[in-house]
DNA sequence: CGCCCCTTTGAAGCATATCAAACCGCGTGG
DNA sequence: CCACGCGGTTTGATATGCTTCAAAGGGGCG
């Protein structure tokens, strides 16, 4: 799945509600493609998504990139407990965020009691990575983008009309294949009238067969 | 890496330390093999290994396996901040725990401030994940298990010689391999003199060169 | 001491990667 | 508004790393 916020709470009061009313939030905004932080960058700042979507990544020397998660709308991201971002994270399209430091979170939160706040958020994210493990350890390709296209469906809150954020890179580097594989696999899907893609677009598509996606999707 | 506890508190003082010393903690032995507790039962327990060593895992329906962790002595698992275990847990070897409900650690916690304590393991788990997540999607064969190797090494505080509580099936499922890779890259890394096995068993082993291995890990 | 299971090694197969090229949607600029 | 060009996507052909299948070896536990 992925990382998620509680879709009943306005996004205009989750990182309100996490540090106290009295934390005060700026927003910026991103263009398509240009990077929030970095990783090994010192993590001053926590960033909520107002509008757009973003993905956040650790690279190999060589190059190869593992996304760790996309976040949308609603999604709190680069908290960390520590003092250093631990992944790289960019704008999948142009994105507005609202940011407030890390600090100002950090210290509101003990002083008021509200450490299980950020309890819960990081034990969302790592009920993400145990199950993307599984995903990325044991199951094959045409799994993972069954169990990719689901995970961005319930993200979406069961659309009629799917839109992905992201390119065909940003889904292999975030299921562990490469490009071809996964145009292969949304091919079959097609032919096996699973999906439609809407109109002649890449990045649209509808799921005609919800069932046979999670009947693919080997889930635990 | 392997998810760990500091080592330089007593094994005896941890679970203490994150429940506040009117914890009360029992302890428990089980024998090679042996579940500790499984994947969807309701999480009473959190445990702390005094010696031996656990695996915890999900399985899909078919019967593949991801290996989560190994656990170590001194290190806490079975935490979960939800009510139910999402992985099952199995001793690797004969191993004792401690034992304390999951409901007095939280209450206790609470009551006395040390969420934070909390946050910090999940924290570590985390992490942990994380890493493992760029291992299983964008490593190859010899870099995960050099990576295997090292990590245990650092585990066991470089120790002269290693031992591995685990079977080749166990580091399989843990690095999403087979046992038959596992064992060619072993052989690989003893021909180029990078390990050495001591005596003629399998599971005791000198990391005759661990520059070499690290090079060969392709780490971030 | 002996059996069983774990491990190793070899041979063959297969899923996915790699290499290659055509297609096409989209943004740009004329 | 349309032509153009580019990057993203698809599709095909080939390569390869890991798995699967098979069997022998060997260590440790009962």
């Amino acid at each position: 799945m992925l990382v998620k916020a509680d879709r009943r709470i306005p996004v205009e009061g989750h990182l309100a509600r996490l540090g106290g009313e009295r934390m005060s939030c700026s927003s910026f905004n991103y263009r398509k493609g240009r990077q929030i932080f970095g990783e090994g960058e010192e993590a001053k700042y926590v960033y909520q998504i107002i509008s757009g979507a973003v993905r956040t990544y650790k690279l190999l020397p060589d190059g190869r990139r593992q996304i760790n998660a996309f976040h949308l709308p609603g999604d709190l991201f680069g908290f960390e407990t520590g003092d250093h971002h631990r992944f790289t994270s960019e704008a999948l399209v142009a994105t507005e965020v609202r940011v407030a430091t890390r600090q100002t979170l950090l210290e509101l939160a003990v002083s008021e009691g509200r450490v299980s706040s950020l309890l819960a958020l990081v034990t969302l994210n790592l009920r993400h990575a145990e199950n993307h493990m599984l995903l990325l350890g044991r199951k094959n390709s045409h799994e993972r983008v069954a169990e990719f296209l689901l995970e961005i469906d319930e993200r979406e809150a069961h659309p009629n009309v799917m839109t992905l954020p992201m390119s065909r890179r940003d889904i292999a580097d975030y299921l562990g294949l490469t490009v071809e594989t996964i145009s292969r696999s949304l091919s079959m899907f097609r032919d096996e009238q699973l999906v439609r893609f809407e109109d002649n677009t890449q990045r649209r598509l509808v799921l005609l067969d919800r069932r046979g996606l999670a009947a693919l999707e080997a889930s635990a």
